[in-house]
DNA sequence: GATGCGTGGTT
DNA sequence: TAACCAAGCAT
């Protein structure tokens, strides 16, 4: 197995050296990596594909380049420049955790893992992976490119998420004391290049000699994972509140859903097709003929939507129609604006009022 | 351990 | 095209 152990760490070294993948947030060899932008980086890239994160990522550093400026950022700016990249929360952690630094550890980012595990948002993922990235501690780093490769080089046939704690205990096993975030970036980097979920390139695999799973034959077998449930479906309605050339918008309650968001205001989640619950003016409210169809990950969504015309009886802000991508929405509502728009202008070149 | 939490890319 | 999935975290 020590055998194994070291071909392993030694080949896939060898393979990242001439097939590492030239990153925005990656240190080129011999740069000294930023704490900063490998944090970042860590946490757009949870549940998010690196196409997604590239353009957000640059822009962001550009508007705040360092924990400091990231400190003393306004939330709601924060949160319109996460505005389609879901999962908000971490948004809203990467503020704590930046004031965090600035308060409690002088400006200068914790080095170790048990240290940085500490802030919100860095689980047991981020924190090792920046711990081994940043600041070359040797810290196991398993993510699901990690689980992937792992459960393949030792056919762990347990499903997933059972099979999380024998896959960690694995993944320790071949993680090497030098280069360890080099070691955990090629294992990404394998795992999203080659080690694939469907139709692996074994073939072009630096670690095929030491993989269980395709000297048995059938690599892309693994891991193996529990059934999903069935999203529910739900209904609910939004509600386009015009003033003039302005509409309603609203600021969503800090956790939950769509938490700190701006929003358009919206009636409860339903299991039946709605009414006009929760509408945030007495309008003569008129249903357009479109709905609006969007899927989180544990429910699909139909929504209704409703325009009318009036005073708002809440807390909220009339907001330029014309300059609503400004406004930071996340994608449900960007996708309605965009309906409605769209809807309330075929109908005034068939002559009809709004 | 299970559940809530988004969205865009890929097949 | 519908389904699957992604550099997970908090509770």
């Amino acid at each position: 197995m020590d055998a194994k152990r070291s071909s392993i760490s030694k080949n896939l070294l060898t393979w990242y050296d001439a097939h590492r993948r030239v990153l925005p947030w990656r240190a080129l060899p011999g740069e000294v990596p930023d704490p900063y932008r490998v944090w970042l980086s860590e946490v757009m890239l949870q549940q998010t594909t690196v196409a997604a994160v590239r353009p957000r990522f640059a822009a962001w550093v550009a508007r705040w380049p360092d924990f400091a400026s990231l400190a003393a950022a306004d939330d709601a700016d924060v949160m319109a420049a996460w505005a389609g990249l879901g999962y908000y929360a971490r948004a809203r952690n990467l503020v704590k955790a930046a004031k965090a630094v600035v308060a409690d550890h002088d400006g200068a980012f914790p080095r170790t893992e048990a240290q940085l595990r500490t802030l919100p948002g860095l689980g047991a993922y981020t924190a090792a992976a920046v711990a081994a990235i940043a600041f070359g501690e040797r810290a196991v780093v398993v993510d699901a490119n990690v689980e992937r490769v792992v459960a393949r080089l030792f056919a762990i046939d347990t499903p997933l998420p059972a099979a999380r704690p024998a896959i960690r205990v694995a993944a320790d096993t071949i993680t090497p004391d030098a280069r360890a975030g080099d070691f955990a970036q090629a294992m990404m980097d394998l795992g999203s290049g080659l080690c694939t979920v469907r139709a692996p390139k074994c073939l072009l695999c630096p670690l095929r000699e030491d993989c269980a799973a395709f000297a048995e034959g059938q690599p892309e077998r693994l891991p193996r994972k529990a059934a999903k449930r069935v999203r529910p479906q739900k209904y609910g309605t939004i509600f386009w509140l015009r003033r003039g050339d302005t509409v309603r918008l609203v600021r969503r309650p800090p956790k939950g859903l769509l938490g700190g968001m701006r929003a358009l205001p919206t009636g409860p989640w339903a299991t039946e097709p709605p009414a006009l619950t929760d509408a945030p003016a007495a309008a003569d409210w008129r249903i357009l003929p479109v709905t609006i169809r969007h899927g989180f990950t544990h429910f699909d969504l139909e929504l209704t939507l409703a325009v009318g015309v009036g005073e708002a009886q809440e807390d909220g802000e009339w907001w330029p129609i014309a300059d609503l991508s400004a406004a930071g929405l996340p994608t449900l509502f960007a996708k309605a604006a965009e309906a409605v728009i769209e809807s309330t202008a075929a109908e005034a070149v068939i002559g009809r009022d709004v």
